[in-house]
DNA sequence: TGTTAGCACTCAGTTATTGCGAGTGCTAAT
DNA sequence: ATTAGCACTCGCAATAACTGAGTGCTAACA
């Protein structure tokens, strides 16, 4: 069912006047703000059309209405354009990124500050999975009695590390030839392909170090999985000023949703669509915690290979033009810092 | 000025329903709660002296009286006494802290998660501070063109890492060469005595592996002044069942406070009285945040020295004896855990 | 036929009024 | 010193009346 102009334009006012105010947007309000030149009556007309076709609904009789998420849908889809950002903006956001330090994890919380602070809602950025990069190099480094930090570092320079405690003690010099054994299995074959067999046929091992390196083995796979370590959020009380939080259950919510970062990892990773800036609103959530928010992701990429993603969470009358376009920027922004910075 | 028996024993009741009620608590209920078999009458008139005294206020005119913080303070320094927990209680936390894995960082979550739950209100845990404790071994491991990731490690096995970027490409093999030249450094000297004339008194170093040492120690000094890194907090959202955190701002106040790891962590370490388990009401609290806020606290040691510290935020209302004997056994658990954990 | 003015109607939210009840302070009797 | 009795206070819940922004419908109009 498409609609005429007409509705379409009162449609997108309704939405844009919502958006802002939080408030029913009643006719007589409507005729002044779009000037159409028609009467409250006629818009009333046009109203209840709109009511009909499930794009609207008045919260009691008598009080203005409110967009569906259909609208929004509606307005995401048809109406809306992701605009460039004014000059002004878009050059702070640039130097911003130019003087992040070198590391990576800084850069993912400079990224989530900016977004927070640019949209004025709760902004979530995953750093870079390792589980789709190959290992070039492993450290295992003692560090007391049979424990010790094993640190992985991939062909792109980004590295990860565990604790872990070994059957039998690990000192400095231990350490450095177990390093050193797994390196040299790391030249020719890809740490997820690395077997007990292919172990086994290195000759010019103890019985004892050998052992070791079979119960290390395991653990590196491990690191490259681990996904929900580096999910950086911020901006979380953003979302208090807006009138629908003032209710407690809802802050609830969304503090849970944002502590289980493993489902917030996997949300925000999985793309089915390809799109480059993706947008669920409401109940299009899988998850229940996010039934009552709208949520804007996109991802950014290194050699054409997604690494991670970022995006916005807000309510449903999120301001999506604005958002999309600062999602957008910052996208291009942060694929050109990451190449920078893990370039070989 | 010294309360009278009868008076304690009242102001003792008050406190105790209120904590339990959050409900102003008047003559007639406590006549009945406290079986010391005196009217309400009597009690109205001991009641009006307390409040002169300062240890009860009314919210009105007609209602009853609730505790001030000076009947909190009184009520923690004179009346309440730690107890020992439920032997039951004990062997669940005892049984929770052997199958924590050995690594650090999940131990501290773990402590965070028990405590939040044994007491309904919020927990903070703060990682060990490397800050007190010598390094005994350095890795430099190279990631990428210039930028390589520091590991110090301390006497008693405790790492930390950060990511930097040198003046010059560093390779695996120079990488480890840097390494064991600081290491060598690191068997007579403390790192934060290490200085430029002690580098420069080495011969066999080419100027670009002097120049390189000379950027990465200044590096490696900051990696254990460090402090925000490693706090742990859980059960926020416990707090917003008390009907005094159905108030928006004060849950947002609450937040700010919970992410400002700097602030928090200062606060904890910072034992001037020298006590085992410290409290901390309402405005005795220094950071603005925290005036409407109780937090109790205390800290875990190894050999003696003070390794970081852990507590509790709650309501000023908050049942000081139960949550002082929590973290008084926790305390002691987790010594143990640690020293077992990193014990040379 | 589409648009608009007019009018009766709806209903959330605010204000005013009232009554209730838990609590107090004071006084006089025990 | 303690307590029973009583008048008084005051927050709070319930009720009623009022307001105003908004609607749907009808009839008139271009």
């Amino acid at each position: 069912m498409e609609l005429n102009e007409r509705k379409k334009k009162i449609l997108e006012v309704i939405i844009r006047d919502y958006i802002n105010t939080a408030e029913p947007v009643g006719s007589r309000t409507l005729s002044k703000r779009c000037n159409l030149g028609i009467s409250p009556a006629t818009i009333r007309n046009e109203m209840a059309d709109l009511e009909d076709l499930g794009y609207l609904v008045q919260p009691h009789t008598s009080s203005g209405r409110i967009p569906t998420q259909k609208a929004y849908r509606y307005y995401v889809d048809e109406i809306m354009e992701i605009r460039k950002l004014e000059k002004m903006i878009r050059t702070d956001i640039h130097r911003g990124f130019l003087n992040t330090t070198t590391e990576l994890g800084s850069t993912m919380d400079h990224t989530a500050r900016v977004l927070s602070q640019l949209t004025n809602y709760t902004a979530v950025v995953l750093a870079p999975r390792v589980t789709n990069f190959n290992c070039r190099n492993v450290q295992i480094v003692s560090l007391i009695k049979n424990r010790v930090l094993m640190v992985v570092v991939t062909n792109e320079g980004m590295a990860k590390n565990i604790e872990v405690a070994l059957s039998q003690d690990v000192d400095n010099a231990l350490a450095l030839k177990l390093s050193n054994v797994i390196n040299g299995f790391l030249k020719n074959t890809n740490l997820s392909d690395l077997s007990s067999e292919l172990v086994d046929r290195i000759q010019e091992m103890t019985p004892e170090e050998s052992k070791l390196i079979h119960e290390i083995i395991p653990h590196l796979k491990k690191v490259l999985l681990d996904e929900d370590s580096e999910v950086h959020s911020t901006g979380l009380t953003n979302l208090f000023n807006y009138p629908e939080f003032s209710d407690v259950n809802k802050i609830k919510q969304l503090i849970n949703l944002v502590q289980e970062k493993q489902v917030l990892s996997e949300m925000m990773t999985n793309n089915n669509g390809n799109q480059v800036i993706r947008i669920k609103i409401g109940s299009e959530n899988d998850n229940e915690n996010l039934k009552d928010f709208s949520i804007i992701t996109s991802t950014y990429e290194l050699d054409g290979e997604m690494m991670g993603a970022f995006g916005v969470i807000g309510p449903t009358r999120m301001n999506y033009d604005n958002v999309s376009s600062v999602l957008n920027y910052i996208r291009n922004e942060l694929n050109l810092h990451i190449s920078n910075l893990l370039m070989k």
